[in-house]
DNA sequence: CTCAGTGTTCAGTG
DNA sequence: TCACTGAACACTGA
């Protein structure tokens, strides 16, 4: 689930749902996986009573800026998301944290695969791990040429640079393969070696995929039917995009890759 | 039963 | 020291 745009959708819906509210009561589960570097009960005593003064996010990392310090910090990993909800029953399966607010409504995040995170930071954004992350391409996506200056210091292929967090934070194997998919760049393209034109194209694509999927509260149905996205799923030898063009799956940087070799060069 | 998976981290290598 | 690769992590669902 859980790329930049599916995290923004989160944090708009922790925001609707939570924001300027104080929290009555937090349900923690036992689980030492998810909750790193701070152990339940005292991430539960931090945020009860509090008043939730905002609901901030950069990259894949979310966050609640309460009225007193520390603050919980949230990464869902592979599986993770908020849900709301009023009663108590409709607690998700998977659930690692539940806050009650003083109105009745409900924020949980699930996270069955585990590898999400919960931790309690005195400044997230200026601590690790928020602050050993590269730009955001909603937030602060920095000028071409800094962009061209980034790519050129490095050798390995493209797609790697473009999961790498330290790069850019947020984008995750679908942004990935959909903005070198629309920028028609292909994947094992070493990073160094673009041309200026491709490494535009590149940034802008990745701003415009973002922008768009942020638009449409990152709901798959509402993506352009000319996006990779929709057909890229399910590794049948026959699929194709939009367009008809035959689309092939390969591991590229460690990680299943979808692109479309007629297109991308 | 087997395997892939929208993520991150860390050990090993060059 | 840096950049990169691949395995490990943990567990669901196809």
């Amino acid at each position: 689930m859980p790329e930049l745009p599916e995290v923004e959708r989160a944090r708009g819906l922790a925001e609707r749902s939570v924001v300027g509210k104080y929290i009555v009561k937090v349900a923690t589960t036992g689980d030492l996986i998810v909750y790193d570097g701070v152990a339940p009960r005292r991430f539960a005593s931090a945020l009860r009573g509090r008043r939730i003064e905002a609901v901030r996010r950069f990259g894949k990392y979310l966050w609640m800026e309460l009225d007193r310090r520390p603050w919980p910090t949230f990464h869902f990993g592979m599986t993770g998301s908020f849900r709301v909800y009023r009663d108590r029953r409709d607690r998700p399966r998977f659930w690692k944290v539940e806050l009650l607010m003083d109105d009745g409504t409900r924020l949980a995040m699930p996270n069955a695969r585990r590898l999400g995170r919960i931790r309690l930071l005195h400044d997230p954004e200026h601590e690790p791990p928020i602050s050993n992350l590269g730009f955001d391409p909603l937030l602060n996506m920095p000028p071409v040429k800094t962009f061209a200056a980034l790519l050129a210091r490095r050798k390995g292929p493209i797609k790697g640079v473009l999961l790498d967090q330290s790069f850019a934070a947020g984008v995750g194997n679908w942004v990935a393969d959909e903005v070198l998919y629309q920028a028609r760049i292909a994947p094992r393209r070493r990073a160094r070696d673009l041309t200026p034109e491709e490494v535009r194209r590149l940034r802008s694509c990745l701003g415009r995929i973002v922008r768009k999927a942020v638009e449409v509260d990152a709901d798959k149905y509402r993506f352009p039917k000319t996006w990779l996205f929709g057909h890229r799923w399910g590794r049948s030898p026959d699929a194709t995009t939009a367009r008809g063009e035959t689309i092939i799956h390969e591991t590229i940087a460690g990680r299943t890759t979808a692109w479309v070799p007629q297109r991308q060069v």
